[in-house]
DNA sequence: TCATTTTATCTTGACGTCAAGACAATGGCG
DNA sequence: CGCCATTGTCTTGACGTCAAGATAAAATGA
């Protein structure tokens, strides 16, 4: 039963509902599933709109940052980029695709493997994503004003155990 | 700095990373939330996963749960199904449309409102639902045994508070 | 009553993503 | 040396989603 300090959720309507219904069930992993899941929705909308006044949107975002935190040169291959963002090949195809129209990166022949290319990010592009950092830190800071200090404390540390059984 | 306990997983390399090229930023917040990003997508691929045995998807089955559990007679309005699904309501027409084609729900109209119409889950629908939550809900075990009671209780109550602040 | 606003649902067009496979270059190995 | 498996990237086709707007019915209120 949800706690009686703490008013219900949504998530405990959902919950309360399937107790009634299917007795049988021991739905409890489908609260703390649930919240994060629905809690990963709202963040990233949250992020959505925070990049969106630079321009970007998180795919973006994700691929110019991934480029800038690698430091100088600011390149890499799209594998590289790919094992850092969990997506598939044929998304970050796309990706780079848009980006280069955007004049944000350049595709480069990689001298050394000519089935490799190399993606650098243009002076533009760096200029942007550093902006765009900036105000996407701000941004998260602001998210997470809602917690105390120790409670993002423990809340990252069972993330990060949590996270580990998958990676 | 990530605690010395701790092996280094992928998010404290981005971090370092932040910190190296970007030391003016305070990139703590980051590691919770892209912990919480990057966890999501592993357990909602895990959770498709577990669907697709049963020849549904997150999507289809968000919708004929919804129904399922709200009990006799199974039966709600597009509206309310946008109500606690978190969609838009081009998304839900676009569902309800897979969903009758499929002969799991049918569309009736609402004899009180015709702007209106009523969403019935089919017997069929009905089945498949009860069956693939069976499923669902034992997956949800299955993708939790990482954590220990404590543990569990501790990151719910932790998402219930984050939640909250958005909801 | 009748015009106006609101409500409920659907339509349209654009995106971002994925899985599967195509293609070309490279590396191993007999 | 030459065949074959592997690697790195891109292409294709199908989905699921959203924002914005279209439609139609119902509620409001002058």
């Amino acid at each position: 039963m949800a706690p009686l300090s703490r008013a219900m959720d949504h998530v405990d309507r959902i919950l309360a509902q399937w107790k009634q219904e299917r007795p049988d069930l021991d739905v409890e992993p489908m609260g703390l599933l649930g919240r994060l899941a629905r809690l990963r929705t709202r963040l990233a909308r949250e992020t959505e709109k925070a990049l969106a006044a630079h321009g970007l949107n998180a795919a973006s975002f994700d691929v110019l940052a991934t480029l800038r935190r690698a430091g100088p040169p600011y390149r890499l291959s799209p594998g590289d980029l790919l094992a850092t963002t969990m997506v598939s090949s044929g998304t970050m195809t796309n990706r780079l695709d848009q980006l280069e129209k955007a004049g944000l990166i350049e595709r480069a022949h990689n001298p050394e493997d000519r089935r490799s290319v190399i993606i650098a990010l243009t002076p533009k592009g760096f200029a942007l994503v550093d902006a765009a950092v900036t105000a996407h830190v701000e941004n998260q800071h602001r998210l997470l004003e809602a917690l105390g200090t120790d409670e993002r404390a423990a809340l990252d540390g069972l993330l990060r155990r949590f996270l580990a059984a998958f990676e």
